[in-house]
DNA sequence: GAGTAGTATCGAACACTGTACGACTCAGCC
DNA sequence: GGCTGAGTCGTACAGTGTTCGATACTACTC
């Protein structure tokens, strides 16, 4: 049984000192650009001490452990969207849910650590404040309030999540969309005897040379304002 | 650049053999064991190697990497999920919605993989082909049909992806909700100033000892719930 | 100025990881 | 018997996160 309390970043005291050399934001800068160039396995305590012109393990004074740096460089990213305010419940849910999938689609890596980690940085925190008062002021009742914004979250989130993971794999493996299409048609083909829907809805887009980015936001749009009716009307 | 094509469990070859010994099957269910015991960090191919009696590097005879073996599993969580026929679009989305995310919660390593790894696996396909099956039948329109099953999809990961993060958390801490609770509200408090709403909205729920697993679960409900109000009204 | 406490950095070492490679066994077939 | 391919495995390599103790440098007290 391992009983060590609850530890996070955010729960704990911050070393408060001379702040000179080496800084915990310097370093989580760096993170986020080594992040960002080469991804989520090229992150090292080595590599990102190496690009500080520090030792791997001078970090650790600066951050407990590797999942703290994650957590702060998650931080950032949700840091990154901002909402609207007096704009409306609907249009600051917008703002935000726009804000959210493109700072995570910048910044793909991010999409990995969702599931990971649990969000109560303090830009996370903020940016559901701001959006939990919009509705708040639009007149979502007490519980409402708490249960619309974290739809809209969750929404935004699994939606962009499983994007991330695909064009990833396309940029991998630096094909584009067409020869991805040729690649995964076997594994349709072998279904398809069983599921004749599956190759008929695929065949639908195999000739022409639709964009899949512009399909994916074809589709986030379509159920953003899907879920936003149905909050409308729970609003009285 | 890396230039190899793309590459997936799903789009190789099977090496077809003798089938005795060690099996893929096999190898995929001892994983699944090992993983919901233990957790994703401790599945490791030398650990996985002596729970099925064999050495590590056997295993790469049947799976390419550590990948494919990943994807393998992840398939074995949405083939858990089950989507009634002849039900209605309405119930065949809800029931899948809270399938998949039972499937999730019950093996949450799965939740840190849905970033990482695209979902075309046969389980996979199929869920969401007998989805687009109820939701065409309705009469959804053509486009309406991919967009909607989508919009289902990704509220239902989005919304149990981080859930699962807190959970862990909180069971690796081996603290209960409340003392949780405790350990969060210094968080708050930083921000307090700033922003009054936020310790406002959580002294709601510090007194009463709400069971979170039962507010996640009202949540999830109120958010799936209003989505499937907004898909209706897109039916006409 | 000497001494000391705390901040900060670092090298070496430990226990692991994924996986490439080559050697090996063994069943089935000519 | 000889051969082929399936299947298994030990060894080795390059790398990982993290601990520990030694060391430096700064600021402050006596």
């Amino acid at each position: 049984m391992s009983a060590k309390p609850f530890s996070s970043v955010w729960t704990r005291e911050r070393k408060g000192g001379r702040e000179q050399g080496l800084t915990r934001d310097q370093i989580v800068r760096t993170a986020v650009e080594l992040l960002d160039a080469e991804g989520l396995d090229a992150l090292s305590m080595r590599r990102l001490g190496a690009r500080l012109g520090a030792g791997a393990t001078s970090l650790y004074w600066h951050v407990a452990n590797k999942d703290e740096l994650l957590e702060l460089v998650m931080d950032e990213v949700y840091g990154m969207v901002s909402v609207p305010d007096d704009a409306g419940w609907r249009q600051a849910a917008t703002a935000f849910a726009y804000g959210l999938r493109g700072a995570i689609l910048e910044h793909p890596w991010s999409a990995s650590l969702i599931g990971t980690l649990p969000a109560l940085g303090p830009n996370a925190l903020a940016s559901a404040d701001n959006l939990m008062a919009a509705f708040a002021e639009a007149g979502f009742g007490d519980m409402d309030v708490d249960f619309a914004v974290a739809a809209v979250v969750s929404f935004t989130l699994g939606a962009t999540v499983p994007e991330v993971a695909w064009s990833r794999a396309a940029v991998e493996a630096g094909t584009d969309h067409l020869e991805m299409q040729q690649a995964i048609a076997p594994v349709l083909e072998k279904l398809a005897s069983e599921r004749p829907r599956l190759r008929e809805r695929y065949q639908k887009y195999v000739g022409k040379s639709f964009d899949p980015a512009i399909v994916r936001r074809l589709s986030f749009d379509f159920g953003l304002m899907a879920l936003l009716d149905g909050l409308g009307t729970r609003l009285h």
